[in-house]
DNA sequence: CTGTTAGCGCTTTCAA
DNA sequence: TTGAAAGCGCTAACAG
């Protein structure tokens, strides 16, 4: 049923019709009414395909991002979903498993399908051929996550989080702290968390570790070796906190226990670290913010026909989540932590279930 | 840029720039290579807006899912949208926050959107209106994770699943095992699962306990109150992974060593709970598995030009996954669990930093 | 094998 | 305030 089929029935021409359901106010009171109950009764909805075809703009926004399986960018785009909604938008979400050639599909993909404009999380913008061809090709986008001083980009400060995580561990009493980072190359926040760590040990006189885990696999074996080495870390400061996660694993399979005899923080501010034991300590991050920030980012410049620029970036702030995956280091007895005796710790039984 | 410029471009009219990528061989090899150089050089892709506008076909999906923040979904929206990519098809998620209001909204909304279909998950098939309105209008669509004899639906047997969870429990040496689930109301999932542990904890002869905890807020409340009686349940088969997690926390919290004092069970199958500490003991759902089989039902009625029948459903398997949440039940001493001075648990130390 | 023609359903000048 | 007409970019008959 199209707008034709109303007008007929209301006694109107089509324009008419669509007068009513985009400038209500240009239709007089009598005629809108009549038109307004007659689409109600047959329960008409403009199709927003021809509409699309007909005003260039789609009211679609493609969401570029690397997995819905890291709950980071779950909470996201779930973010992005409620904001896209509010403003009349909705969202294409495409992943790309952290793979550049997909990243470019993804983009063209998109564009094929007429989307109005793209958010992405891409792996590096510096790096980013599909990045550049969009920004060549003026189609307006915003970056979550990343950051780039030419690109507008919605983010956080990683590098500071980092380092006032590290500053935290040292208040601590922590000395050995190990960063446990997936691959540095693999993405822009990798890098910049690792700066802040790099600087901030630099800073306080400490040397800089860096266990760096492949991406799929199992990451625990190259952390056994660490945790089990002679003079192994205090505080594991890792860069996400699915690694977290792991590395608490894989420190209890190793025998000790967290936090007692090993310290773990984690970045990312997933909703679940909240609710296991120990409760993941943290850097908070507004993953839905970051959503709902790059869609109002873009959603403005469509509203004035414009493109958003970087000047435009934002870069939310993040909070230290005080968990119970961490404490104060062990007391050390030449370089090497002594544990108590009451918390020697068991590895988790097996179950027989 | 449009066909109509290629065909200029090539000599050709704009019917066979169109045939060219529609019906590559009706097309005769040298003007076939001849437009497909002038396309590639002008990168030239067909606007999928005006396709849709004219064949009536999208080669877009609906999704519709509770929310993305439980990763039981995520993973689910993730293998529907591997599937989507890998038909040709683009996806549209919209989340209705477990809302019936939302659910009929999402559903006109992806409907406007000229969706060729839908998969959804929700809350009860038998009193989803927009679902039935869905099906009187002959829209295509599958259910994802429900199950209802007069949709099609791709789901698992939950009922079964956690009878076997209980029997594997009862087999522990369990006896007072209580059963953790969200509002049994909220859907059709919690009712099965529910009955389920009902019917085989009466095969067994053993007396059920529900404690059914709110959505929201902290549900641990009510499983403090019951972890701490007299008559304490040594397991808890919470309705999914999630409660489990939580629950293993109350745990925790009440001086509970799991598996040691109480044994949990949870149902879903995230892929974080092999990662926890314990490994969660659950119920393996193919999510990823159960959003595939829904594309391709849907696909391949698309295909045929009809719609997915309540005869094509399909009912996948689960399997239980051996975590180390649950083990042999603690020995009892007059009806109360009697534990081993050296397990003796400590309340998680807080975190200082 | 290729071109011509007629819309898909809608919005938007331009006239009335 | 309303209507007539043109056309967004594409495809599918139908001719040739």
């Amino acid at each position: 049923m199209s707008i034709h089929d109303v007008s007929r029935k209301a006694g109107v021409s089509p324009a008419t019709v669509s007068r009513v359901f985009n400038f209500p106010d240009k239709v007089s009171g009598r005629t809108r009414e009549r038109v307004e109950a007659v689409a109600r009764e047959m329960g008409y909805q403009p199709h927003s395909v021809a509409r699309t075809l007909r005003t260039q703009r789609s009211q679609v926004l493609g969401v570029v991002l690397p997995t819905l399986l890291n709950p980071v960018f779950a909470e996201c785009l779930q973010g992005i979903a409620l904001a896209a909604t509010a403003g009349g938008y909705s969202i294409i979400p495409v992943t790309t498993d952290y793979r550049l050639d997909l990243e470019a599909r993804a983009v063209s993909l998109l564009l094929a399908r007429g989307v109005d404009g793209l958010i992405l999380v891409v792996a590096d913008p510096q790096a980013s051929l599909a990045l550049q061809r969009l920004a060549e090709a003026g189609v307006p986008y915003v970056l979550a996550y990343n950051r780039h001083a030419r690109h507008p980009c919605v983010s956080v400060d990683g590098q500071a989080a980092v380092a006032d995580v590290v500053r935290r561990l040292i208040e601590l009493g922590h000395r050995r702290i190990t960063m446990v980072s997936g691959p540095l190359a693999a993405s822009d926040r990798a890098l910049q968390r690792h700066r802040g760590y790099a600087r901030a040990m630099a800073k306080a006189g400490l040397e800089p570790t860096l266990l760096e885990v492949p991406f799929l696999g199992s990451a625990t074996d190259g952390l056994r070796d660490t945790l089990t080495g002679r003079a192994r870390p205090t505080a594991l400061l890792c860069a996400n906190d699915l690694l977290a996660i792991r590395s608490i694993r894989a420190a209890r399979l190793c025998g000790l226990d967290v936090p007692g005899d090993l310290s773990v923080t984690g970045f990312d501010g997933m909703a679940l670290g909240e609710e296991l034991t120990p409760a993941l300590s943290t850097v908070m991050q507004p993953n839905a913010e970051i959503g709902r920030g790059s869609v109002e980012l873009l959603a403005q410049a469509l509203a004035s026909g414009s493109t958003p620029g970087a000047a435009a970036s934002i870069v939310l702030p993040t909070t230290f989540r005080t968990g119970e995956s961490c404490a104060a280091a062990p007391r050390l007895v030449r370089g090497v932590a002594r544990r108590a005796r009451a918390t020697v710790p068991r590895p988790p039984p097996r179950s027989r279930s």
